[in-house]
Order: structure tokens, then C-alpha cells, then sequence
DNA sequence: CGGCCCGCTGCTCATCTGAGCACCATCGCC
DNA sequence: GGCGATGGTGCTCAGATGAGCAGCGGGCCG
């Protein structure tokens, strides 16, 4: 198309798109056929000079999750819009949003879910609607008694999202990291521990967020890892966690010990999972997503815009 | 709209504007029959949810214009986007390119321009393609020696838009602003002199920008004021300049005294030209444009998005 | 210089879309 | 409980749009 093409496609589309002309007025009015003019517009959409956004908070990119889906293997794939996005908060409540919308309209509906806590669970929890499913069992699929001032969102989660889905939870009564693995295994090899966690195992689906490697984890905040423990980590190629348990670039285990003294479903069983729905967003969560996602921790991935454009196109 | 169908209106967006599908389609796909989806559509749209941008240098905002035109009572107005603009450079060169292209398709084509001149008016007869117009005749409308070390372009802007036009150039040999009020009368008195202003009084059509009342004025880049002068003119309620001479917001002349020493056709000639054409962009002069606009001294307005939004919206 | 190829143009026709209209359910009022 | 008003729904039909195709012309090579 030569620069004359251009700017006429251009001149069409202003014509077209703000002032609702029809192509056939259109060519009258710069003297083409309208024939010509479909053709200028049909070419500066192609060539990316009409961009069309869909501002809402519940807004999804389409074409986004189906690259997602293609290109990175996954079953399925829920991207929601950054436009009109001004804070962090914000994009987070978007995400939890579209994964709460996920869990609503998922079929069939899983008799028993297995899911973890944090910040992202919880918001989700928030957003399901009473009544969003009938039945739904959740389990707890990993340790999460708080050490600190904030007891509690762990259960408040799981109670939650089984409560407004008509079930009811079971929780895993036991601290997320232990400090010796003698004591990790004692409670795992208590009756009650052991019963969840086979329960969890046998989940016909798990939701989990994953966290970033950084002074704001959860675990941080938790009391269960000190910061310089996670500058340990990072130093180990620690790029964030997945229920409770810290992984690298490549999704695998950074440090063994520490992994052995973490309690709940491994990330192997988490892989082999029917359907495994990890929940993640924003900037800091850009490199613990792609670690998710390259290493098949998941099947299905709730994220937003840019973070999927950063798994897609580095 | 309740939210149901809100939501709903969404997701048909999504599939109509994003996946390229019918609306038929969509109708199958969310089990509506396509009127409905058709509403929700127009729903969408109108309520603001569809943005639709044109990203190009050359893209024009026609619905600002015909707001421009009827609320602003200009006989036309030309309002570039200024959307994927990075700097003001690039604002200044849009809105140079779009009053070339004004000048181009104008018809009937003017016999005689005005010109003022200045870095928006250089640019523009850049901008301006060769043969633009076969036998246009050029008149400076301001004077303009420049005192300083970029000597000639207000000459070269001149010379520029007529041998681009096919036709010649009338100079203005005089100062912009004169030291002495004896002087500019003697000036302006000279045959010369006087014959030129005469030309100018009968041009066809007037091109002229404004400047804003800074320091960075070509008034003070060529030597006629001095930073000084201008932080008295800003006292005094100066808002910026047309060819020369200072105005408040209301479009009145802040200084008589020095106005009177300021060479060239006055701004009440230019109010009652036929056709006067003031090319003004950019943040900093959002507040001379308002004045220009308000004061009538121009019939045709060249400027940008956020300068004419800031004119109709305050 | 003639013939061939390629791309553009303007057409036909099928499909898609929006305007307008009749119908129906719901609601408030009498 | 009857009745009109109101808003939403699904239709008809005409206008708008896109796909596909024949024809033309300009450029290139033999």
C-alpha cells in the first residue's frame, strides 16, 4: 500500500468509526467506490492503525488465552484486561474476580476442591457469590495455621468458598513450615493430618495462587520464614512458591530440606492433578507465573494482560 | 442494564470486536437469539464500554472538530489525535503536517497568503509538499529581521511556502518590535515598508500561529524582549502572542505602548480577515489558544487533541 | 513488439446488521 | 381483579457489508 492508500485508509476509518458513516457515504465523500473503502478499512485494521479496546473491569482478552492455550500447552486459560487500570490493588481484584467467574461457570462441577490460602485465595473466596455452586467440598491442601496477628484467613478461606458453595470445608491443621522435619513428619503421621491430606490428594481439582520471592511473601508476613531466609532462597535461584513450597525458574525444588519440612500435596502431585487452577497476577508475580506455567504446574492459569503477555513474548 | 446483562454485554464485545465472530454466533454461544445480542452491542458502545482509537500520525479527531466548529463558532477546525504521542516535538510536527495538508486541499485556493512566522510556521512549509499549489503569492504579515544568530527563517519560511506554491514571496523588511515608537512610524512609513503591509491587508487568507507567554519565546530567542519584559507582559495578564503582539485571555492587547511599537497588521485586521488560520499546539499554549479562540482572531483552528478538549471543556 | 503474469478494480451475490413494529409479561393504579 | 402503561422480546425487511470472481491494465521478459 502506498502512502496515498494509507492516508485515505486512515481518513476512512475516521469517517467510519467516529462518525458512523457507511463505507457507501464514504466513498462518495472521498470519492472512491465503496467497494475501495471496505478494502482501506479492512487494511488498516490489518495493519494495527484501528486499535479497539473494551474498558470494564470484567473485560477479557479472547485472543490472548487462546495463545496461551496454544502456545503453552494449557487447558484452559483466563486473561483479564489491564486497560483502565491504575493500582496494583486493583488488577488483583480483577484477577480474583475472573477466577471466582471461572470456578462459577467450571463444568462439571468438582465434588471436592482442593485449595490453598494467601491473599489471592482469599479475595477470591470474597468474590464468590452465595450459592455459586451446591455441594462443593473443599480440603485444605496445605499447612497454614498462622504464627501471627492475622489467624485465621487460611481457614476463613477454605470456610468461605465451601460455605457460598453449599459445602462444607476441611481444614489441615498444621502449620505450614516446621522447623524440624522430625516434627513434620510426626504430624503428618497424625491420624487426622494424614486423613486431610489423603483427602486432598484425591481432589478432582486444586486452586492455588503462587507467591513471589520477595520481603512481602506470605510466609514472611506468617512468621514461618524470616527475610533473610527468602534472600537465601532468592540466592538459590528462588523465583516464588506454590503451596508453601519454593521454586526456580524451572519449577524446580530450591531447597530440599526446606521443601521436606513444608507440609501439604507436593508440586508432582500437583502436576499429575486432573485440573490444577493457579491463580496469578501483577508485576512482582511475572517470574513465579512463568515458572508455573513452563514447569506444568498447571492446567488452567488465571492471570491478567501483561503478565500473559510476558509468558508469551518474554 | 442490570449487571446480568452488563456482564453479558461484555463478553459479546469480547467475541464481536476481539474473535471476529457473528453476532449470530455469539448468539449460539450464549444462548440468545443475535437481536438481543445485537442490543447489547449497542449497549456497550454506548455506554462507553467500546473505545475505538485510529493510531496514526495523520489521524484527525472529527467529532472534536464538529464541536470545535459548533460550539466555538469556527467556520472549520482541524484537531489531530494525540494518541501514541511521546514528546511535544511530535505534537508540533503533527499539527504542522495537518495544517500543510489544510493548506494543500484548500479551496479556492488563495491567491495571496498572510504569513507570519516562527518555529510552528517553518515547520509547516516543511511540511508543505512541492506543486502544493500552482501560484500562490506569499506576504510576511509581521515583521521579523531576526536580530540574533538564526538570521532568515522567517524569510526561509516565506520563500519556503511560495516556491513550494509556485508563486513568490513578499518579505516584510523590518523589525518585529521597535525600540523607539519614532522609529516604527518611520518605518512603517517608508515606501517599502508600507507597500508590503499593504499586500498583507489584502491577502486572500491569513496563516499565523501564537506563542505562549515564556521564556522560551521566540521573542526572546531573537532578541526583540528580554526575559525581563516578558515576566512584565505575564504581570500585566499576558497570555501569549500573535504575530507580535501580547494578549490577555480576553484577546486584548496587554501593553498599548508596546503593541504600538510592534510591526505589522494588527489583530483587529486579522478579525475581520476572510479567512484566518491559526495553527496552535501544544500543552504550554493551551492558554493563548483559549484566548485566540474566544477573541475571534481566528476563523480556522490547526491544533491537537488535548489543546481543543481543553477549549470545550475548560 | 507481442505475450504473459500479477495485482487492482468494480461487479454479483450471499450474509450480516440495524430500524421499525407487533406482541407479551410485568407492574402499578384504580 | 381489571386495565392501561411500560419495557423487553422476537420478528420482518431493507440496507450495509464481505467473499469471491471476471476483466482490465501495467510491467516484464522473450
Amino acid at each position: 500500500m502506498d502512502e496515498i492508500d494509507e492516508l485515505l485508509s486512515i481518513r476512512a476509518a475516521e469517517l467510519y468509526y467516529e462518525e458512523n458513516k457507511t463505507q457507501d457515504e464514504i466513498g462518495q465523500a472521498l470519492r472512491l467506490t465503496r467497494w475501495k473503502v471496505g478494502r482501506l478499512l479492512a487494511q488498516a485494521k490489518q495493519r494495527g492503525f484501528i486499535r479497539i479496546e473494551i474498558l470494564h473491569p470484567r473485560a477479557r482478552r479472547l485472543p490472548i488465552e487462546r495463545r496461551l492455550r496454544d502456545e503453552r500447552g494449557l487447558t484452559d486459560a483466563i486473561v483479564v484486561s489491564v486497560a483502565g487500570v491504575h493500582s496494583p490493588e486493583e488488577l488483583q481484584e480483577r484477577t480474583a474476580q475472573a477466577a471466582a467467574d471461572y470456578l462459577t461457570a467450571l463444568r462439571p462441577v468438582p465434588r471436592t476442591l482442593g485449595v490453598s490460602w494467601g491473599r489471592t485465595l482469599f479475595e477470591i473466596s470474597q468474590h464468590l457469590r452465595n450459592g455459586w455452586a451446591t455441594g462443593v467440598n473443599v480440603v485444605q491442601i496445605n499447612g497454614g495455621v498462622s504464627l501471627n496477628r492475622r489467624p485465621g484467613t487460611a481457614a476463613a478461606t477454605a470456610v468461605g468458598i465451601a460455605q457460598k458453595g453449599g459445602g462444607s470445608a476441611t481444614l489441615l491443621p498444621s502449620p505450614a513450615i516446621l522447623e524440624r522435619l522430625a516434627t513434620k513428619e510426626a504430624i503428618e503421621s497424625d491420624r487426622v493430618v494424614a486423613g486431610v491430606i489423603e483427602l486432598a490428594r484425591s481432589a478432582d481439582a486444586y486452586l492455588f495462587s503462587a507467591g513471589a520471592a520477595d520481603h512481602n511473601s506470605v510466609h514472611v508476613e506468617s512468621g514461618y520464614l524470616s527475610i533473610g531466609d527468602v534472600d537465601v532462597l532468592v540466592q538459590k535461584g528462588a523465583v516464588g512458591d506454590v503451596v508453601g513450597r519454593y521454586i526456580d525458574s524451572d519449577g524446580n525444588i530450591v531447597d530440599p530440606a526446606l521443601d521436606a519440612r513444608t507440609v501439604g500435596l507436593t508440586l508432582d502431585e500437583l502436576r499429575e492433578a486432573p485440573l490444577a487452577i493457579a491463580v496469578v497476577a501483577g508485576t512482582t508475580k511475572h517470574a513465579v507465573a512463568d515458572a508455573v506455567v513452563r514447569s506444568g504446574l498447571c492446567s488452567v492459569l488465571v492471570t491478567d494482560e501483561a503478565t500473559a503477555l510476558h509468558l508469551l513474548d518474554g
